[in-house]
DNA sequence: TCCTTTTATATGTTATATACATATAGATGA
DNA sequence: TCATCTATATGTATATAACATATAAAAGGA
């Protein structure tokens, strides 16, 4: 993954038209199946088809703190299998109903997404 | 439409999630279909199902005038059919162009969020 | 042993985007 | 004349994302 102070990629600059917070419900779906720690979820956002060079690793962390303090998970410190300790996160069920109501808003959102593109590609018919 | 000093509607609280800078592509496509000023643009925007109520009427002036500024549209003072002035914009072949490249990166993100919803509901499933 | 890389977490700062509030003014009609 | 509708615009605060960097344990090679 390499996000080490010896590598030197520049993550590319990614374009407009993100999903605002789009990796909160993705975090609290990938705990939703196994808890984890911030690094192997940093890895399988990928999963999603977010491109981890394009995601920046501060925000997992970041994201991760505040859902704890605002009880969607908790969090316990884990010696590493191999290398360092990690804090490692279980989602709760508050965090498992605010993952469905993401769930709804994204819905939404696509349908609102969708509507506008048909639009577009009727005028282009 | 009321947004009138006399107004005091407040809009709801709209919830994270949003697609940003969203009403860009929306005020462009808009805008390929017909030349129009902002106010007309503002209730339009209820087609795409951006509640009119949701959307700041003062982003959609703001983007307009920097959409200008990049080239994107032209604006000239038009009298008024009835009541004010209006600023009537024209959509420019750069926007044109602009259009069909955030329809691009519009696919993208619904397939990105179609995967993590289809992630979601076979776990449910 | 020293040095580099990998795994792992965290925070400081800047830039961008949105939300909220308000200012301005011409036209219309009671 | 006074409220309302139509119409455009900007000031400011807050939220979000982007960019940069700090820290450190463990593993492995020279």
């Amino acid at each position: 993954m390499c996000h080490g102070k010896s590598c030197h990629h520049r993550r590319p600059r990614c374009p407009q038209g993100k999903i605002e917070r789009f990796i909160e419900p993705c975090l609290l779906l990938l705990l939703s199946e196994q808890t984890s720690h911030g690094y192997e979820l940093l890895e399988n956002l990928e999963h999603f088809g977010i491109d981890p060079r394009c995601q920046d690793p501060g925000q997992v962390y970041r994201y991760l703190r505040r859902m704890e303090k605002e009880g969607l998970v908790v969090s316990e410190w884990e010696p590493g299998e191999s290398g360092p300790a990690r804090r490692s996160y279980r989602i709760t069920g508050d965090g498992l109903a605010f993952l469905n109501s993401w769930v709804k808003t994204l819905e939404a959102r696509v349908s609102i997404i969708n509507k506008m593109l048909a639009r577009y590609h009727k005028n282009q018919g």
